[in-house]
DNA sequence: TAGTATATGCAATTAAATTGCATATACTAT
DNA sequence: ATAGTATATGCAATTTAATTGCATATACTA
């Protein structure tokens, strides 16, 4: 993924300290997108776990970061498209969620626009497909 | 929802037991989903804390309650329809979270399918749309 | 560069989930 | 019916996750 940490902070108007720098730099490693737990793991010793915590709460909110919520309730995050913003997050795309290493993967496929019933408004749609990815199938 | 709970513990060889009916009960009651934390509110009198997640994780992997995640990565829980089984949950109807009420509805929608990507295999779809319900409109 | 607003880190708390084990309960075969 | 066996339940204790309050440090503004 090919980010400009510091002008995405200027962007949207955050402050530009070094923990929100170094919490972009590893989400923008990979494509897929990572979890929670895996964060902390990686940064634990440079930024404090609540600290952690803060910065992925406002970056979701701004619509930096996309939260994928897998199987188990725990929080994946993954850089957004440049399309993102604070009132719409533009993640229309379909996630994939591997049952077998539970990566989860930011697919380049549209979500499919789902005709909702009478009554009902929807804002965004997330569309989740669990099963095997290319790496574990090659195995 | 229409169910007969002591047939369905028959049909997956699990132990005819009362807590067991009573979850399946409480979560019959309604077609919405119900969250972990509410049923806990309704039973926890009644049944064991430990007890609970142990009933609802037995009801997901024989496929007898949907687990559905919503944005805060808590679990809700739905009775599945008769075609779902152990190994396929037939879950592939979209659900709809309602950001102002926190509702989880089980629409009459069935999810669309996705093309994936070479390699990639789905086995299950989940598809979440985020909005407002019919109740909360009507407001 | 001083002043101000906000981010960070630490400590403490609260809440959620898991584990082990003794007892109770449901089912099986007699 | 009943005894025996397997499994479910409830309790206590532990582990893990998330939240809150506050003092200090850091970034931005004038």
């Amino acid at each position: 993924m090919n980010i400009n940490p510091v002008s995405i902070l200027k962007e949207h108007d955050l402050k530009h300290t070094k923990q929100r720098v170094r919490v972009l730099e590893e989400i923008a490693l990979d494509s897929v997108a990572i979890s929670q737990p895996d964060l902390e793991k990686k940064l634990g010793k440079e930024i404090d776990r609540v600290t952690l915590y803060r910065i992925l709460n406002t970056y979701q909110e701004k619509g930096i970061l996309h939260r994928i919520m897998d199987m188990n309730g725990t929080a994946n995050y993954a850089v957004c498209t440049s399309s993102c913003s604070e009132d719409h997050h533009h993640d229309e795309h379909v996630h994939f969620n591997c049952t077998n290493c539970n990566k989860i993967y930011c697919l380049e496929v549209e979500a499919p626009r789902i005709k909702m019933p009478k009554g009902f408004t929807a804002k965004t749609v997330s569309s989740i497909a669990y099963g095997i990815c290319e790496k574990c199938n090659a195995i």
